[in-house]
DNA sequence: TTTAATGTGATAGTATTGCTATCAGAATGA
DNA sequence: TCATTCTGATAGCAATACTATCACATTAAA
């Protein structure tokens, strides 16, 4: 996968552009591990401070909280997964062959090179999949997308469901489809890992071919 | 609705079972029109403790902490959804006919009469879609597990997915795709009122109507 | 009936969290 | 050269998430 790909997200995510300056890029890089270890709960500015060896209030210079620098990390990685989408479909015009590989990306995104990306991959998935609900499931989430925080997300929405609309054009609800198949991929994971009955993957081997096996099903059987 | 219902949930759930007293019982209907109110994170037993003229203190004699309180609530409700369901596919032998009434529940169980009920229904629906994830997104989920914590929701699955299997007993996911609609129904909602361009609801009149509709058509689909 | 045990809510703490205000030095630019 | 701006460092503060201790009331046992 090509990367050193630096994605340019929506500015009110942050104060200052991390990807600016050495801090900056540290304090993305070092955030992510920090959270995968510890849990978002557990994560604040002044763990994360002591770790790179600076100090609370020169991050707060950063973002304006954590939750931010969580949306941030949310986007980054809608980002990247559009990206990789519009990089691997872009000759294939065939919408049902388009939409077969999107779902495969998205149950196999985090499997790329971690040492060429600025970023550890495996680890933000696992970030994305235990705490990217808590990026909207706020107070503020009116305000925040009127600020235009959940563009990301929005974007690749809407990329996938114009995929679905080209293999069924008379399909009344494909943004709901393609939000409901983005979560579930998550979730099915989650599950797996930690409430196995809520899911069906227990006594297999490759848990992820078993969820893009369960997302083939429930978006070629709605497109039927 | 029949109600006045007592619920007998996990016993681990609490330190003291709140419908014991009258203090536990105006505790907990509370702590429902306060989190619909101010949101989970903003949520302290302090201030709920002001609310209903107690103190703090008395409050951690019923619930280790407010993550416990809400895990109580959210077990709260999917034991009454289950018990909804129960009550209404009871003498409906035909599984299609019983699948299609399990997701009219869904998406219409907060409309009960709230003057029978021990709790506000309607807000405990609203607390449910935007706080529920929280219940299980945690380091701790592991553990919270192996308490039994998430029992109810389990059953609710289970009970939910044998239908499923009736339907058609050779489907490799009736968990999954169990648990996704259920997350679904939330989800959904959710988007409809405040990030409605990951849904397709936007300009038509009954919500609940078109997100009934939509997962008529996930599950039926798949099961075709 | 006395006394022991238990359960109740109230008061007063404490460590941590989530910031903010202020600062001094380094780099940048006019 | 002097002003501006940008950097990270120090200190502090209000709120949060509890905990420890208390006095009193109730119940249960001897």
């Amino acid at each position: 996968m090509t990367t050193s790909l630096r994605l340019d997200l929506n500015a009110k995510l942050y104060l200052r552009n991390p990807q600016d300056t050495d801090l900056g890029r540290r304090l993305v890089a070092e955030s992510v591990k920090l959270i995968d270890e510890i849990g978002f709960e557990q994560f604040t500015f002044k763990k994360l401070a002591q770790r790179i060896d600076s100090t609370e209030a020169s991050l707060y210079r950063y973002f304006e909280n954590k939750h931010r620098l969580l949306v941030y990390l949310v986007s980054w990685y809608w980002a990247s997964l559009r990206f990789q989408i519009r990089f691997h479909t872009h000759n294939v015009a065939e919408p049902r062959q388009r939409l077969r590989l999107v779902l495969e990306i998205l149950t196999r995104a985090h499997h790329d090179d971690p040492t060429t990306t600025p970023l550890d991959e495996a680890a933000l998935y696992r970030v994305v999949v235990n705490e990217a609900s808590k990026s909207y499931l706020t107070r503020d989430v009116d305000e925040d997308n009127r600020a235009g925080l959940f563009r990301e997300h929005k974007s690749l929405v809407a990329d996938v469901a114009a995929i679905v609309s080209a293999i069924k054009p008379d399909y009344p609800f494909p943004h709901a489809l393609v939000s409901t198949v983005l979560e579930a991929a998550r979730k099915q994971l989650f599950y797996a890992q930690h409430l196995p009955s809520l899911t069906d993957t227990k006594t297999r081997q490759d848990v992820e071919a078993d969820i893009l096996a369960f997302l083939e099903g429930l978006a070629f059987g709605v497109l039927a």
